[in-house]
Formats: C-alpha cells, sequence, structure tokens
DNA sequence: GTCCAGGTTTTTA
DNA sequence: TAAAAACATGGA
C-alpha cells in the first residue's frame, strides 16, 4: 500500500517537553505532535470541525491572529476548531507545528492533557509493529492519531448516540444536542439531560436513542460516585457498570472508558471491527496488545475505514 | 423503494 | 441458549 507524495515532514508522537511549549501573539505554538486530520476525524470525537478552506492562502484575512501570524512564514495543512470542558479552540496545522489559539496557563491545565500530549506515541507504535505486519502497516499509515482524554458524560452519551448509526448524522444529532440543551452550546450536562423525557428530546432527532439517552442522564446524575469510580474500578467491573445503563451494551461500554477515562486496554469491537480481525489479523487475540489495545484499535479502525476494499 | 450505519434490546424458536 | 427481528432517522 503506497502512500501520496508527502511535501511536509512525518508526524513525530513523541512527548511535549516543556522546552516545546512556545507562547506566540494570540496563542501557543508546539512542534507537529500529531495530526489533526487522522486525531479528530478518526470516529473518537464527534463536535471538531475542520474550517479552513482548501486554499488558506485566499483567506488568511478571516483566520485568527495567531494562524496569520505563521500564514505569512509556512504553509497551513489545516485548521480545526472544537471545544471541550467549556472551552472554544481553533488548531492551526503547519508542516512542521501545531498553533492553539489559548493561553499557555490554559494549554497546559486542559489541551496538553486532552491531546495526550505527555505519552510517547513513538515507543507504543514501535511496540506495535513488532506484533503482527499488518499493526505496523496500520500504525504507519496514520501516525499522527492520538487518543484524546474526552469528558466521561460527553464520551458515554455520544458512543449512545453511535449504536447502529453512521459517522455524519451522529455528528448532526450531537450538534442539536448541544444546541438545544447546552449552556452556550457546551455539552449538555447529565444533569440537565436527566430533567428531560425522550419526548423532549425530539429536536435532536435520534430516533430509539433518546431513551437511552434519558436512561443514562438519570443514572450518572443521581450517582454523584458513579463517573469517578469508573477512573479507577478494574476494567471488567467498569464495563458492567456501565451496562447497567440501558442501551449500553459492551461496543458502547469500550468506548466510553477508552474514550472518556483513557482507559487504554480497551478495545471496542464494532461492525468494522469485527471484519478487520477476521481478515487481516486471523488469530490474532486482541489481548496480546496489553496497555496499548485502545490505541491498536484506533490504527486498525481508521486503517479499515480507510481501505473498504480490503473487504469486499 | 431498499439498504445501511462505530449496537442493543426484545422477541421468537 | 441462540438466532432473528425491531428499533428511528436520513443519505446513498
Amino acid at each position: 500500500m503506497t502512500q501520496p507524495a508527502q511535501t511536509f515532514s512525518a508526524v513525530s508522537g513523541r512527548k511535549i517537553l516543556p522546552a516545546d511549549i512556545e507562547k506566540i501573539p494570540g496563542g501557543v505554538k508546539i512542534p507537529r505532535l500529531f495530526s489533526l486530520a487522522e486525531t479528530l476525524d478518526c470516529g473518537q470525537a464527534f463536535r471538531w470541525e475542520k474550517v479552513s478552506p482548501a486554499d488558506t492562502s485566499c483567506a488568511e484575512s478571516t483566520l485568527s491572529p495567531p494562524t496569520q501570524c505563521i500564514a505569512v512564514q509556512q504553509s497551513i495543512i489545516s485548521v480545526w476548531q472544537g471545544k471541550a470542558f467549556g472551552k472554544n479552540l481553533t488548531l492551526t496545522e503547519t508542516d512542521s507545528s501545531i498553533i492553539l489559539d489559548c493561553s499557555p496557563e490554559e494549554f497546559s491545565e486542559i489541551w496538553l492533557y486532552y491531546f495526550d500530549l505527555d505519552a510517547d506515541y513513538d515507543i507504543i507504535r514501535e511496540r506495535l509493529s513488532c506484533l503482527h505486519p499488518l499493526l505496523r502497516e496500520a500504525a504507519c499509515y496514520a501516525p499522527g492519531i492520538r487518543i484524546l482524554r474526552q469528558e466521561p458524560w460527553e464520551a458515554l452519551c455520544s458512543f449512545i448516540i453511535s449504536q447502529n448509526n453512521n459517522i455524519p448524522r451522529i455528528k448532526g444529532i450531537i450538534n442539536r444536542l448541544c444546541e438545544n440543551f447546552g449552556e452556550n452550546g457546551a455539552f449538555p450536562s447529565a444533569e440537565i439531560l436527566s430533567e428531560l423525557t425522550p419526548e423532549d428530546l425530539a429536536p435532536i432527532r435520534s430516533g430509539f436513542r433518546a431513551k437511552y439517552i434519558a436512561a443514562a442522564a438519570r443514572t450518572v446524575s443521581s450517582d454523584p460516585a458513579f463517573i469517578p469510580s469508573l477512573f479507577s474500578l478494574p476494567v471488567d467491573e467498569a464495563r458492567k457498570k456501565l451496562m447497567t445503563i440501558k442501551g449500553v451494551g459492551p461496543k458502547v461500554a469500550d468506548c466510553t472508558l477508552l474514550f472518556g477515562f483513557h482507559r487504554m486496554d480497551c478495545f471496542p469491537v464494532d461492525t468494522w471491527m469485527k471484519k478487520a480481525m477476521k481478515t487481516l489479523l486471523p488469530d490474532t487475540d486482541p489481548a496480546v496488545f496489553g496497555c496499548d489495545a485502545g490505541i491498536a484499535q484506533q490504527y486498525i479502525f481508521h486503517y479499515s475505514r480507510m481501505h473498504p476494499e480490503l473487504f469486499e
């Protein structure tokens, strides 16, 4: 499988260092330690949007100050916008750097952890590459993926919505959920949603999943220890606890634990992963991935989605 | 009109 | 117990 020639330097997934964090007018600049497209559009999060036009050189006036600042010096690969933990963020990726329009304090307190920049993915990728040739292929195909540390309730609710659904529609439902019920477009809390009936949720057009959203909101909001316990319980017990919620099965539970609790030993198996394991990694027990299972899953999932012809 | 989508629950044999 | 069917919605 050959990749198109790339004009920019290869992304490094290494761990961030204090010296990497550079304050620039209107934001923070770091080396290109991940890929925005690979990380934000690989199916783990649903509220990030690519906003840059195809030809950024024609639209500099519409870009944010830190982006304008670097636009003249380097070619922009892509610009993305989104929010988490109640903060808006615009990210600009160039051939050598990523610029975030936030203060150094906000970067260190929120985004450094959200983007998992204190983990060394180069080492993880090397470990996984030794296990299976296909895993090496998949990991090298999208070396810029990182597993986000999303908010637990948002992850749970998002993956309840994801069941038997397609990604564009999942994004639409979540956007309508935030617009209709979130404060200033934030993801609505479990407390807010626990007051709603499935009928109240009709505007988001989530179909049969509305009753599951309401059930999950009631469970989470009625027990203040429910979410915190899932960070520390043994993973099997955490999975079981999530599955006590109606509408949460093994796949939604594993996605919630991986993307909302950073439980990296989880290996969510959906329709793509069933096909991929059968066709590309036969006779491979995901248990061999150990504490790298979560990122292994994401490499395989993304690689499979980008190569549907492998399953025809 | 039919099929399918990052599944789970309910029904049926 | 295991295999179907049902579940809402909307794009292909």
